[in-house]
DNA sequence: CGCAAAATGAAGCCTTGGCTTTAAATTTGT
DNA sequence: ACAAATTTAAAGCCAAGGCTTCATTTTGCG
């Protein structure tokens, strides 16, 4: 377990690099969440509302709207008041990426044996956490496994 | 506007339930880090302080502190006045089980074929969006392909 | 032994992401 | 055309998880 003996001999212990990675990926979680609904939500009816995304996304209108100031700070979407919510480039970008990854994930998850319902909720919270190196593994293992 | 479905139809969407999901696994992410670095601790070095718990975590010791004022206030920690930090029977408990998690989860990355070092560092992730059915599903994989 | 350095704790501030309540604006229906 | 209903916005609260700064307690060493 432990190569070193004097627990105060590191500067920068790897420990701490993965935690704090593990962090800032939760802090992108959000915006990536919101910005495959809002984008879901478009190809599906034409149009993403507030009321609808704050809905589907399991929070009051408050929270939907602030998250999506946040969206806008990043350059991720616009919104025209009473128009509705808009992905910029970058948010379309974002969410065809996110959704490529999500339907990796579970599909991995699947091919080692997980049962569909569980992969699919699972990888809800997995999927922000899978690195560009760990997803291109999984989508090797799916094209080998075929 | 819409064609077909009306995105106002549902009440309680399977959406919601598994972002709401994801939400409350990660509330608990913490307490499971901060559980496993203690028991971690005790096990290499006899005793965790916090100043060793923090580095260890990448945070400021004030961080660290108030994260084991939680750990405390769930029964999971017991802590003296500059006599460092206890896990107690519960917490110990906990850790264990996490240690397992954890394990599981970088074998099954590497098993479909994630580096290592890429397994070690997205599990630090992953992990607390584990459930038990796909925990399950990774040991049952782990050992038919061994 | 005494005192400085190191470890710990306390207090106060920031941001994020939830919430409720209240108010304003726009749509809609008669 | 206007009142009612719906949608959006605004304001303020809370807890979590970061941070800095400052006070206190231990500890180690000359």
């Amino acid at each position: 377990m432990a190569q070193d003996n004097d627990p105060g001999g590191d500067d920068t212990t790897p420990h701490a690099e993965r935690f704090n990675n593990a962090r800032s990926a939760q802090s992108m979680a959000l915006l990536e969440d919101y910005t495959e609904m809002i984008d879901e939500l478009m190809q599906d009816f034409g149009e993403a509302r507030v009321a609808d995304i704050a809905r589907l996304m399991g929070v009051t209108h408050p929270t939907a709207t602030k998250a999506i100031a946040r969206l806008k700070r990043e350059g991720l979407a616009i919104s025209r008041p009473y128009r509705g919510v808009f992905l910029t480039d970058k948010g379309i970008e974002m969410a065809a990426r996110v959704r490529a990854r999500h339907r990796t994930v579970v599909d991995l998850l699947i091919a080692v044996g997980v049962p569909p319902e569980a992969a699919e909720m699972d990888a809800e919270g997995i999927e922000h956490h899978v690195s560009d190196t760990t997803l291109r593994a999984f989508a090797a293992f799916l094209a080998r496994s075929r």
